[in-house]
DNA sequence: GTCAGTGCAAACTTTTTGCAACTAC
DNA sequence: GTAGTTGCAAAAAGTTTGCACTGAC
């Protein structure tokens, strides 16, 4: 129950981060743009556009073209509510107000990805001096085999 | 001079475990791969599949079509002579034979991908005990705002 | 009323695949 | 000789773009 309330609260606190990152960049709030981003931050882990395009659908009841997705998650992006991640061909996604700052782990063989946190590894690379450039965030992907391929592979 | 020479035993290095690994694997060893190989180790720093297939031609004077180039790239990943990066929409690679582990810096304003060494950084990444996870290697790409965006940003 | 935003389809880019010709073994 | 490789072109996959229509302001 504590859970749900806390995940209502932070649908509402990221809507008006969006609003007010809409209104300065004299963007307009449109309906479509409010539905995807609380589809969003119902969705735990990444997604990638065709997911959010079937669950927009599905769950949210409210069709909206491909493009306008695309569209939308650069404004999302450039407001710090979502971040972009490179793993594969595809782009994946994650809502990332709140989220806290954590590192992936993708399996080589299968392909999924799991998350870990580190606050010490965090510190560490965000305490970084880097010379001449501007740090505003990184990524940490950590590859190898997940214990699920693992067995697979000793079973052969 | 002493550099040079470096270079030419690294070569004349991965030439070898490159015919290893072609031998166990009971894999042809065909003069497109060896001249893709060799192409690769003579490029420092990242390039993506068009720039060899232009360096391919044009400094190599081999002509390889893209499909050999992508096939032997897999190869090549998996003998762990290359790592692959996905920084963007393009895939990008790297030799990484005898390279030393490093870290990426990545503007987004402009794209500039650098790098930079960091030894303590990396123990505390490879020592990281993770669960259920056999770790192999990482990537570590911190963003933000190279010093050449930072100084066009200033003078607006 | 105006123009940013949307949906659609076409275009574009990158990568993969099918197949005939070639060649390493 | 034969099966793995190559080159080519077509297809696939993901993303971007052009344009007419819609609706937020």
């Amino acid at each position: 129950m504590a859970f749900r309330a806390d995940n209502m609260v932070v649908r509402e606190k990221v809507k008006q981060i969006f609003t007010e990152y809409l209104t300065t960049r004299k963007h307009r709030k449109t309906p479509e743009r409010y539905a995807i981003l609380d589809m969003i931050y119902t969705i735990n882990g990444h997604f990638d556009i065709e997911s959010l395009y079937v669950l927009m659908e599905k769950k949210a009841k409210f069709r909206v073209s491909r493009a306008t997705l695309y569209n939308t998650l650069v404004l999302l992006i450039d407001a710090r509510l979502v971040i972009k991640h490179q793993f594969g061909t595809t782009s994946q996604y994650e809502k990332c107000y709140n989220q806290g700052t954590h590192h992936h782990l993708i399996c080589t063989q299968c392909g999924e990805v799991s998350e870990f946190h580190d606050a010490l590894l965090q510190q560490d690379i965000e305490a970084k001096k880097l010379p001449r450039f501007k740090q505003t965030h990184y990524s940490l992907y950590v590859y190898g085999i997940c214990a699920k391929c693992e067995r697979l592979i000793k079973k052969k």
